[in-house]
DNA sequence: TTAATTCTGTAACGAACGATACAGATAGGT
DNA sequence: ACCTATCTGTATCGTTCGTTACAGAATTAA
């Protein structure tokens, strides 16, 4: 063991409650006062373990995509791609509107800084975002060669196209939108899960349109 | 005219350079120094115009809410449900990735403050979001009645899946999403556009998942 | 011209911000 | 027991925050 006075709170405890108050008020709208308040510790304590405020915030987004990991992992190994989006979806759907624990509604990702003074902030969450949109297209694009996608379907379309729809369900949940509410959104999303659609447009999209 | 020294400086201009700032680096982020310097003023004059930040801040919202109404009515004013819907999401994908103007990538309803230390400024900003949820959930409503729309559609759900979607595209205009990409986002979603999928769907559920 | 009114620029206010200096406390290594 | 190393609490740092007091400039009304 290092010597020294051992430390005297646990960090991935600490990590969460700076965590919630991150995604409830924002990188920039969560004062060190804030922060020390819900951790339980005091600004040196804080400053020792992780540097800065900002370096407290990345270590959060390090202990975030832990927490998410075990999800993504699940989602990434459905059988195909259709139930790869559902799982997804109705995942983002039910995560967003769980306050059950300590996290407020929403995404972490989003809530915490969508834009800042520092434009650091911002790029550094649209990057951890960006990473599981690279997952979910990375796994299209094995869903394609393996055959459960048709060969004319576009990966990366595809990722973005459902991350887009998660970022916009997680911003409802953040304005307060029911669990109901947000997994019907996600229902209606796959009930028109796009692969078969965009061949259809291709095919006649003048046609598609005109249909109601 | 009433007595005194005339305004140094036109109303209307100086909220679009707030707009701006607001806009790039959210509520909080955006500081009193820097929204005198983009508006070109100093602050005794935003205080006797504006009465504080927060002031500022909603009479941005309103000059936002001026400037873009004419994009809203024209999207209102389409002759059928689906028309509606294509107009709002394609105009959405544009507007979100339009940084001709002086605007930002994005929407300020979002970027401005999704979080703050003062749950005021998220409050208020969805609100103005809400507003633009409720016009098409009428224009739905009236859609339905009209016919266009089928008698078990949801104008509600309808309302709300388009605005999820158009917020999720400002997420991904903000994050730095090429025009192109978002346009084939609004293209997606409008292929599956939901109307005959949620009819689908309630009578094969089963059916339509397994379908790829 | 004079009085009344409103806006402008300078300069500064108290409060809150993120960050630290320092001394006391608590451990391991020898 | 002693030295070294690390952590903790108090108390405070300089800076920036939103806001305003004040005096001078610019206008209308009489």
């Amino acid at each position: 063991m290092r010597p020294g006075r051992p430390r005297g709170f646990c960090t991935d405890t600490a990590l969460d409650r700076a965590m919630t108050v991150f995604w409830r008020q924002g990188y920039e709208g969560a004062s060190l006062a804030d922060l020390t308040k819900a951790m339980g510790i005091n600004s040196p304590s804080l400053y020792a373990a992780f540097g800065s405020k900002e370096g407290l915030f990345r270590a959060v987004l390090e202990r975030y995509d832990q927490r998410r990991k075990g999800f993504m992992d699940k989602v990434l190994a459905a059988p195909d791609a259709k139930s790869v989006a559902q799982l997804f979806l109705e995942g983002v759907a039910e995560f967003a509107a769980d306050t059950s624990g300590r996290n407020p509604p929403g995404c972490l990702l989003l809530q915490s800084g969508l834009s800042c003074g520092d434009q650091v902030i911002p790029d550094e969450l649209a990057r951890h975002r960006a990473e599981k949109e690279r997952a979910l297209r990375e796994r299209f694009a094995r869903a394609k060669k393996e055959g459960d996608l048709s060969s004319n379907a576009d990966p990366a379309a595809l990722a973005r196209y459902l991350v887009t729809m998660a970022n916009g369900i997680c911003v409802q949940a953040a304005a307060g939108a029911s669990a109901g509410e947000l997994r019907e959104i996600a229902r209606m999303t796959l009930a028109g899960w796009p692969v078969d659609g965009v061949k259809e447009i291709r095919k006649s999209p003048r046609k598609r349109q005109l249909v109601h």
